[in-house]
DNA sequence: GCCGTTTTCGGCCCGACTGTTTTCAGTCG
C-alpha cells in the first residue's frame, strides 16, 4: 500500500502551494485528495492498474496524472519544480503554532528563512523586529511555538486522552454555573489516537467558566483566553480547548465541535442546497436576508432539521460517509453491553499481574459470562510463556475454579506464537486441549510484507486457530503497522473460520477502524478483546468497541457477543471440518 | 484543482481569538 505515501506528497504539495500564495481552492483540492487517498480501503496502485482512479471523488484529470507519474517514477515533476521555488524546509516552519503560510512566506522572502533552524536563528537574532504586522507579542508567540515543536506534541492513545479529559470534566463540573458538559472532538469520535482534547460546556456565565478553566492546577500555559473559547497546554503538553455556549445552542455546538472536519463541511454543503445554514449556534433557514433558527438544543434535533437520523459520533468520519450522505440506513452498531466475554486475558501463568481467579472475578464484576485465559506460549520468553508441562497444571486450576463459579465459565486458551515460518509454538496434542486458540506474531516484524502475510495465512490454515490477535502488530509510538496484505489475510480468515481481533489495548487498537470496516466488507468475523495483563485493563474493552463502531460493526459481526455454548460450537465446527 | 437533476463557468463551510490594526488579516479548529 502506497496510499499514505501519495497522501503525504499531496499534503506537502498543498502546504507549499499555500506558502506560495496559490488560490485556496486549488490548495484545498490537494488536501482533499490527500485525505481521500489516505482513507481509501483499496490500494491506490490497484486502482491505477485497473484504471479506476477516476472513480475516486476529488481526483480529477490533473491529479490522476500526477498519481500515475509518481507511482511509476517515484517522483513528481510538479513537486520537484515547486521545491526549487519554495524550500521543503518551510514545511516545518509552517508547522510552528502561530506561524501560518503567510508568515512563512514573509520570513522566507524578507529574511531568507528556509527551515525551522533558520526561523529560530531569526527569532533569537531579533531579525523579526520591524517586519510588517510583526511586533513584540507575535515574536513571543512564535518563540513559544518553536519550543512546543521542539518538545514534540505527539498524538496520545485513547486511554491517556480519556484520563486527561475526565480530569478536566470532573474539575469543571464542580462549577455551579456549568449546566451540561461534554467531551467533543476526535476523542468523542473515538479516533485511534488524538492530538488535543475538546470540551464543551453549557452555561450562561462563560466568563466564570473560562476563568476557572485557565487557572486549573493541570494547566501549564494559556494559548488563548477569550469570552467563550479558551485553549491551554497541560503539564503533559496536551492542548485542551474549552468552548462555552448556551443551552439553545448546545446540540449545534456539540455537533460542530465533534466533527470530523469533513463531516461538518459536508453537512454545511447540504444545508446550503436546502437554503439553510449550519454553525455552532444552530441550524437556520436562510430566505434572502432573514434567518430563522430551526434547531440547536440537541444533536438529534439539528440532524433531523437537515434531514438525517441520529448519526453516532464514531460514524462521523470519511469511512462510510457516502452511505450516510446518500441517505442509507444507519445500522444499529455494536454496543459495550453486547460483549459477553473477553477472549484475550493474561494471568500470572505468563506475564499477567493477577491470578486466573482474580481476573475471572473481575470479569464477573463487569457483567461477563465467560473469559478465555490466553497466556503466552514458551517461545515468547520475555513474557514467560507457559511450557507444555505447565499447561496441564493450568488447566487443572481452571477446572477447579469452574466448579466453584456459578453462571460463569473460564475457558482454557492461549495466545500462541506464530514463528517466522508460520508454524505454531505448541504441538498438535497441546493445541487440541485448548477451548480457544488465539495466534499472534510478536517477533520477526522486519520481514517482508509477503513473508508476514504468509505467516498469518498459514496460521489460519491450522485447524486449531480461532483468532488472529492484533493482526498488524501496530504499537502507537513504538511500531508502525506491518505492511501485510490485508486482502489475503481476510480471505484466509474467512476460508478457515478464523476471527480477526480488534485488540482494545489503547496503544494497539489493532485492527483499526478502517481495517475493520474493510475486513467486514470481505465477510470477516471479529472478536473484541482487552488483552488485559491486569484487572484494570479489562476496562479497555470499551476502546475496542469504539473502534468496532467506527468500522460500522454490528453485534452479529462479533463472536464474543455470543453465549459461551455458541462460542464453543464455533470452535468445534472448525475442528470437525478439517 | 474539482465538479455539475438549477451550472462546463463559477462556485467551493463557518466563526472565535489574537495582534495588529483604525476595520482587518492571519491562524486555528
Amino acid at each position: 500500500m502506497r496510499n499514505k505515501e501519495v497522501a503525504d506528497l499531496f499534503n506537502r504539495m498543498g502546504t507549499l502551494l499555500e506558502i506560495k500564495g496559490e488560490i485556496v481552492f486549488k490548495i484545498r483540492a490537494y488536501y482533499k485528495a490527500a485525505e481521500t487517498i489516505l482513507n481509501l480501503s483499496e490500494d491506490i496502485e490497484t486502482l491505477k492498474k485497473e484504471d479506476r482512479l477516476s472513480e475516486v471523488s476529488g481526483i480529477g484529470k490533473t491529479l490522476q496524472e500526477k498519481i500515475v507519474q509518481y507511482l511509476e517514477t517515484g517522483k513528481l515533476e510538479a513537486y520537484e519544480t515547486l521545491i526549487q521555488e519554495i524550500p521543503e524546509g518551510l514545511l516545518e516552519v509552517v508547522g510552528v503554532p502561530s506561524v501560518g503560510p503567510k508568515k512563512t512566506k514573509l520570513f522566507f522572502e524578507k529574511l531568507n528563512v528556509r527551515d525551522l533552524a533558520g526561523l529560530r536563528e531569526a527569532v533569537e537574532g531579533g531579525k523579526l523586529i520591524g517586519l510588517p504586522g510583526i511586533k513584540e507579542k507575535t515574536i513571543e508567540n512564535i518563540a513559544r511555538g518553536i519550543r512546543i515543536v521542539r518538545q514534540g506534541r505527539e498524538r496520545m492513545d485513547l486511554g491517556t486522552a480519556t484520563e486527561i479529559a475526565e480530569k478536566f470534566v470532573r474539575a469543571l463540573k464542580k462549577i455551579p454555573e456549568v449546566r451540561e458538559i461534554a467531551v467533543a472532538g476526535s476523542l468523542r469520535r473515538g479516533c485511534e489516537s488524538v492530538r488535543d482534547i475538546d470540551i464543551l460546556v453549557d452555561s450562561v456565565s462563560p466568563g466564570k467558566i473560562m476563568d476557572v478553566f485557565v487557572h486549573l492546577p493541570e494547566v501549564k500555559s494559556i494559548n488563548a483566553h477569550g469570552e467563550t473559547k479558551s485553549s491551554v497546554l497541560t503539564r503533559e503538553n496536551v492542548q485542551v480547548d474549552l468552548r462555552v455556549v448556551e443551552s439553545g445552542s448546545f446540540g449545534a455546538a456539540l455537533l460542530y465541535f465533534t466533527g470530523s472536519k469533513n463531516f461538518n463541511v459536508k453537512l454545511r454543503q447540504i444545508a446550503i442546497k436546502k437554503e439553510m445554514k449550519v454553525n455552532e449556534y444552530g441550524i437556520f433557514s436562510v430566505k434572502g436576508t432573514t434567518e430563522q433558527r430551526l434547531a440547536g438544543e440537541t444533536e438529534e434535533e439539528c440532524l433531523r432539521a437537515l434531514g438525517f437520523p441520529y448519526i453516532p459520533p464514531e460514524l462521523r468520519e470519511d469511512i462510510g460517509a457516502e452511505d450516510i450522505f446518500s441517505g442509507k440506513k444507519i445500522p444499529r452498531l455494536i454496543d459495550l453491553k453486547d460483549i459477553q466475554g473477553d477472549l484475550h486475558i493474561h494471568s500470572t501463568w505468563s506475564d499477567g499481574h493477577n491470578t486466573i481467579e482474580e481476573m475471572a472475578r473481575a470479569a464477573i464484576g463487569r457483567g461477563y459470562r465467560y473469559v478465555v485465559i490466553s497466556d503466552h506460549s514458551p517461545r515468547l520468553k520475555v513474557a514467560r510463556g507457559v511450557s507444555v508441562e505447565d499447561l496441564k497444571k493450568k488447566k487443572k486450576e481452571i477446572d477447579a475454579l469452574n466448579k466453584r463459579l456459578k453462571n460463569f465459565r473460564i475457558l482454557f486458551g492461549t495466545e500462541v506464537e506464530i514463528d517466522t515460518e508460520g508454524n505454531l509454538d505448541y504441538n498438535t496434542a497441546a493445541l487440541s486441549e485448548f477451548d480457544v486458540v488465539i495466534a499472534a506474531i510478536h517477533s520477526g516484524f522486519e520481514e517482508t510484507a509477503e513473508q508476514l502475510t504468509q505467516r498469518l495465512v498459514k496460521a489460519c490454515r491450522s485447524k486449531y486457530v480461532n483468532v488472529l490477535a492484533h493482526p498488524t502488530g501496530v504499537h502507537l509510538g513504538k511500531r508502525e503497522p506491518s505492511p501485510i496484505d490485508l486482502r489475503q489475510v481476510c480471505r484466509a480468515a474467512v476460508d478457515h473460520q478464523v476471527c480477526l481481533e480488534i485488540n482494545a489495548f489503547p496503544v494497539r487498537l489493532d485492527l483499526n477502524s478502517s481495517n475493520a470496516h474493510y475486513a467486514k466488507s470481505q465477510g470477516v468475523k471479529f472478536v473484541i478483546n482487552s488483552d488485559a495483563h491486569k484487572i484494570e485493563h479489562l476496562d479497555y474493552i470499551k476502546f475496542g468497541v469504539t473502534i468496532a463502531r467506527r468500522g460500522w460493526l454490528q453485534k452479529e459481526d462479533v463472536l464474543n457477543t455470543l453465549p459461551v455454548e455458541q462460542l464453543l460450537a464455533f470452535v468445534k465446527e472448525k475442528r470437525s471440518r478439517s
